[in-house]
DNA sequence: CAATTTAGTGAGCTTAACTCACTAAATCTC
DNA sequence: GAGATTTAGTGAGTTAAGCTCACTAAATTG
């Protein structure tokens, strides 16, 4: 009888809509609340089903938040290699690539603090698929500056991943700083054309300078030829 | 009667005492185990007290991690301040800091495993007292880069912050590539060179040839200055 | 030396991830 | 299409770990 009464809810949705609604939940709630403080029962509730249903289509808890992971670097794997087809030369892709990845941590700040926070210290992480997507994606940039030096456009003495880790860590750390100080924030294009220069010049004053030197250098010689073109005239008559 | 017999361990210990057994026992299993997978019993089985004796001395878990980091970073600040005495110029300042960053990784590698994954995610982390110890150990490398800015050594049109994150950025992720991988490791004087050579020169090609332009152009000129002098002096007789 | 304080104890409380026996909706078999 | 089989769905119950608290006794104070 009483049994009977409660049939609300009890419908049976296909796989793919059940676990979409339930990684939807979780995306939400994580999101905003972080891994460790979201209850199993909270996303539960937000999905319409009983606790027990998530262990139905999700082994345990880091599996769920694999799965949340997985479909926001899938999205972001797919859209960074988009924005990269057709750009030339190393610094409009390196642009390209930082403007982008800025771009998806303000879009979707609650999952990337979620990733930078409480995804990395999971364990098991080393070994998932989250690390893998991770790699994946990193992957696009250290495609890009080896192709660059490949091209002859960055120098060949230097290691592509040394480079790979300097530009994603500065970003790193600027998103943590923002995410920490809840005041701090940045220019993103500032941001951006800050650690190309650096990326691509260096720090050094010489470095600016010498931009500037060939181009210097010849001239003066230039005029020190004529100079002397002209004392060796007037030597001559 | 049973309560008398069990007299053992109940010693009483001076304070300094008791809490320096129980955060080098901490400090060991968390170094170990990390953080989330070891249990207040083992570490106070680990000490050799109580599980409530741990409370008397901590108020929860995360202030007892907080305990062992912060005992971590005062070493650690101390050192870095000391390995910088005397030392003259950007370059030589950059390479110690980034040396003793990667020296102390490799010295302590449990406890730093602990502090990039499970410190962090720490959800009251902005505000504790660890992370007081990272902004202050951080701004060692911030301010000898805002010296080399004041020196003429940098640029000044870059803001030491970027710089700072990138340098960390990089050590950052080298060393989760070497906790994620097991197998990797790396050259460390070879990292610290590369990470020094991009900071300040960059890695576009142009740049590399242009550290040895202010040189070439000087030799030249003193050349040039002495075949003026030759032909000044034919000139003359 | 009595009174007071507090380090030390460990059984027990609380909470949240996870399990499991069970229900019923979908699917399969004949 | 009726019965058999499978499995999504349920939620009370188990487990484990952080933490509490009433209590004990060692140190200290007056």
């Amino acid at each position: 009888m009483s049994a009977k009464i409660k049939i609300s809810g009890r419908t049976r949705q296909p796989k793919a809509v059940r676990e979409s609604d339930i990684l939807a939940a979780a995306h939400g709630i994580f999101s905003v609340k972080g891994y460790e403080k979201t209850a199993m029962s909270e996303i539960a509730k937000g999905a319409g089903v009983a606790e027990g249903t998530i262990y139905k289509h999700f082994a345990n808890k880091q599996d769920l938040l694999a799965g949340v992971v997985s479909g926001f670097y899938k999205k972001l794997i797919e859209n960074t290699e988009n924005s990269l087809q057709g750009i030339k030369g190393i610094e409009n892709q390196l642009r390209v690539l930082i403007t982008r990845h800025i771009q998806t941590f303000f879009e979707d700040t609650g999952l990337c603090r979620l990733l930078l926070q409480e995804v990395r210290p999971l364990n098991n992480y080393p070994h998932s698929e989250m690390h893998q997507l991770t790699r994946q994606y990193s992957e696009i940039l250290l495609r890009v500056i080896e192709e660059g030096i490949h091209q002859g456009e960055i120098r060949a003495n230097i290691s592509a991943k040394t480079v790979r880790d300097m530009i994603f860590g500065s970003l790193e750390h600027a998103g943590w700083n923002v995410l920490n100080s809840s005041k701090a924030t940045f220019e993103r294009d500032q941001l951006t054309e800050e650690i190309l220069s650096i990326i691509l010049n260096g720090v050094v004053v010489k470095a600016s300078e010498q931009v500037q030197a060939p181009k210097k250098f010849e001239n003066n010689l230039t005029r020190l030829e004529q100079l002397i073109d002209r004392l060796e005239n007037n030597n001559k008559p």
